[in-house]
DNA sequence: ATGTTC
């Protein structure tokens, strides 16, 4: 990188112009359609110097019909061909649909329920606790859920996502009010699903599986606004439950399903962008919609998913503490997806034609509907959005944004900002500042659980000491940066935080 | 992220 002066920044062929605090632009040229915009502070820039995010940005831009701009939130790092924490919009007739700007982890996303739990009522039980999840919560790489789905069942599961689960005694009527687009997805379209997809997926309903995904104990640190806190429920040293996972491997063969159909139907479009793995379906066009009718069936597979982890959760809960679910008012907060694309409503910039453009080509505004990409980002929407449930309208969105495994996680609450800067989107956690390779030649899993536990009372159990070892502390951002960022622009403000009480992973 | 290399 080099300091071209306080309001310019050089990164390899990659140019930025400081638009404000924590805003920074690539300015449009050559065959960008859009300009695009990075929110970082100077120390979250510094960490994507040396790798290929800001490229991946600015390649974004060359998707047809992006709208507006494209963003990189404050997490954001390299992807598949995408940044992971890029948000891109196109119009939804004349734009096009890019598997690698939704990710291959389909609706990974969180959720996090709460309890009337205090610390005190944990501590010193972390050890059984901990035991009793890890036997009772499938994880790890490979097969074993928590239903076994037989063909009839995968097929519900993937046009009727929670709702299936509600039918089945799995979710109550609370959880779905509570779950971003209620846990279901209508434009679902299992047959756009191949029979390898379903049967990678049949057996791994309700398993948390590997990487970064987990289920953590918490307690609640430290409340920013105590109105919001109150509306969603919580309040200090209260603990609650966040569950990270997506849609294993039924999501990554619809991903790589997609990909192969579009490289091979699409060539024409796919010579047009400056990197094969942002290939993308033209709106409108059959692989278009039928990508997007799978997509949505893996994003309410992953509900699912979710869904049936945490009704396990409730029944471990219920046999450690002796007292049932509801006594302990273990109640969904909310469930958030991070990978995904949307048809959502804008109002977005339009040329004298009246078609959504890019910002700089614009003469005025108008409401379209857009393919929204949102790759390891998060809807941010404010108060007043008919899509946010009632029991938060007023007050905002439910965010999620989990930390690393020794720094704790945030709830944030969508910004008044986020519908005009960043499609009504923020950031989705710490990001990571290294790969799983370098993690592992740093760090020993062993010697990560022993020294959380021992300094900082959090308890640890994986399937796999590497898994620990490329989940690291270590290995993330600077989550209070991330979210600090977020708050300062007003897409995404800061509620509450927790901390680590229990850990298990795959 | 991922039956951890199509």
């Amino acid at each position: 990188m080099t300091h071209d002066g306080d309001d310019v920044r050089t990164f390899g062929d990659v140019r930025l112009e400081r638009v404000r605090e924590n805003v920074w632009e690539i300015p449009r040229e050559g065959r960008m359609n859009a300009p695009a915009r990075v929110f970082a502070s100077e120390q979250l820039l510094e960490q994507i110097a040396d790798d290929k995010t800001l490229q991946q940005l600015r390649n974004a831009t060359h998707l047809p019909g992006v709208v507006g701009r494209a963003i990189c939130m404050p997490d954001g790092h390299q992807g598949y061909g995408f940044p992971v924490g890029g948000v891109a919009a196109t119009d939804a007739e004349t734009g096009c649909i890019s598997p690698g700007g939704i990710g291959y982890d389909i609706n990974c996303g969180v959720r996090m329920m709460r309890t009337n739990l205090t610390y005190d009522d944990v501590e010193g039980r972390e050890e059984e606790l901990v035991e009793s999840l890890f036997a009772n919560v499938p994880s790890g790489l490979g097969g074993g859920g928590i239903v076994e789905g037989d063909r009839e069942t995968i097929e519900a599961i993937l046009a009727r996502g929670v709702d299936w689960a509600l039918e089945h005694g799995y979710a109550v009527a609370d959880d779905l009010a509570h779950c971003e687009d209620e846990g279901m997805r209508h434009d679902a379209d299992p047959e756009a699903v191949s029979q390898k997809a379903k049967d990678r997926g049949k057996n791994q309903i309700g398993s948390l599986g590997s990487g970064n995904h987990f289920l953590e104990v918490q307690r609640v640190t430290d409340v920013y606004r105590p109105d919001v806190a109150e509306a969603f429920g919580l309040e200090p040293d209260q603990i609650v439950v966040l569950i990270h996972c997506g849609s294993r491997g039924l999501g990554h063969q619809i991903c790589s399903d997609y990909l192969r159909r579009i490289e091979e139907t699409h060539g024409d479009l796919l010579e047009s962008l400056p990197d094969k793995e942002l290939a993308a379906a033209p709106a409108g066009s059959a692989l278009a919609e039928e990508y997007y009718g799978a997509m949505c069936a893996a994003i309410n597979f992953a509900w699912v998913n979710r869904q049936l982890i945490m009704h396990r959760t409730r029944r471990v809960f219920e046999r450690v503490f002796d007292r049932d679910w509801e006594a302990m008012e273990m109640e969904l907060l909310y469930d958030v997806a991070h990978n995904i694309g949307k048809r959502e409503v804008h109002e977005v910039p339009v040329n004298e034609r009246g078609q959504p453009t890019a910002v700089g080509d614009a003469v005025d505004t108008a409401e379209r509907e857009l393919y929204v990409h949102r790759k390891g980002a998060t809807r941010a929407f404010p108060a007043g959005r008919p899509e946010v449930p009632k029991a938060y309208r007023d007050v905002g969105q439910p965010i999620i944004i989990p930390g690393s495994m020794g720094a704790g996680s945030y709830v944030l609450r969508g910004g008044e900002r986020s519908l005009e800067l960043s499609f009504g989107s923020t950031a989705h956690g710490a990001g990571r500042t290294m790969s799983r390779t370098q993690a592992k030649n740093e760090f020993w899993g062993e010697t990560v659980q022993d020294e959380l536990r021992d300094q900082e009372k959090i308890y640890v159990k994986a399937q796999s000491g590497a898994t620990v070892a490329e989940e690291a502390p270590g290995v993330y951002k600077d989550v209070d940066e991330v979210v600090r960022v977020s708050d300062e622009l007003g897409i995404g403000d800061k509620v509450a935080r927790t901390y680590p009480v229990c850990n298990i992973k795959g």
